[in-house]
DNA sequence: ATTAGAATCATCCTTTCGGGTGAAGGCAAT
DNA sequence: ATTGCCTTCACCCGAAAGGATGATTCTAAT
């Protein structure tokens, strides 16, 4: 019981080392089978102990198993919480929509930019969009606008400055 | 001593989560104040032992108390072995030569590639070499080739996804 | 000394881009 | 209903980019 007790302790400590919203689930699972093991470990230890006082063994060598139990548990542990930070670092992409509104962009402006940035051109983003080709130059033309730039290399390093594409 | 002992075992477990040569160095010194740091602990613990079994408590409380601490301390030591990774994974950025080499992609390539990526047109990255519009329209063509693609959007991406450029 | 590759520049030609302007239909807010 | 914005499309024009080919110079390796 001391030990459920503990885990349930250790919360505050890794609430720190997460920022992200969207980990919190992820890390509610993590520390609830945490949880779940280290009764099931307990519980383990306990019948363990048993046979090791009936044996009469060192009580010495119980204790570093159980430090290298919880060590590599630890150790376990931090690297699932930290794993997802690893992740989120480079692969994530939160759009900032705030700064689309304020740049002016549209839906389709942002759509195209997207496409852009693959290294499409403008009459292949057509074809994806299924319309014409002058459609994708007027899009493309504003976007420059919002932009502030004058050509698209420029503009899909800008998106990719102001978070707008990934 | 036993826990020492277990210390130098979990370098095997460690060395997996290593990919970088460079990180090697730090996970060495980590792991030796790891080290120290356990044994201050088995230190420590000892003499709480002591004055456990002198004042009779519950031997439970004990263990507790060892698997929080050594939890905390795998926790500590998972964060502090991959903390590298994180921070290896986004701002370091260390150019693939094999792959230039491999690709056949001269100096002076490499260099117009460079400046295509920061949204500079032929005339502008001429400029900034000092030399001849059409020169640096002979190695864009030549850097298409080595890379395969027939716009200048797409070699920069290209270029980015075989860590040619930043 | 010869060869190979690089860097440089040129010319010709086609395609793509970017800028400007205009316009029609749809949709939402006033 | 009027206004404003988005989306769509069109035409024109000049600039930029891309493709092909050839030539010169220089250096480094053979």
């Amino acid at each position: 019981m001391i030990e459920v007790k503990s885990v349930g302790g250790k919360n505050p400590a890794t609430v720190v080392l997460c920022f992200c919203e969207n980990q919190i689930d992820e890390m509610k699972r993590t520390i609830f089978f945490y949880a779940i093991a280290l009764a099931f470990l307990v519980f383990v230890l306990k019948s363990i102990e048993y046979r090791f006082y009936v044996r009469d063994l060192s009580i010495e060598f119980y204790i570093g198993f159980i430090a290298i139990l919880f060590t590599v548990l630890g150790i376990w542990a931090g690297l699932k919480l930290t794993r997802k930070k690893t992740v989120v670092l480079s692969p994530d992409f939160v759009l900032d929509e705030l700064k689309l509104q304020k740049l002016g962009i549209s839906k389709r402006e942002h759509e195209v930019l997207q496409l852009m940035a693959t290294g499409l051109s403008n009459q292949e983003i057509a074809d994806k969009l299924f319309v014409s080709l002058n459609t994708i130059k007027t899009h493309s033309s504003n976007l420059f606008l919002k932009l502030e730039v004058s050509r698209r290399t420029q503009a899909v390093q800008r998106g990719k400055e102001l978070r707008l594409i990934p």
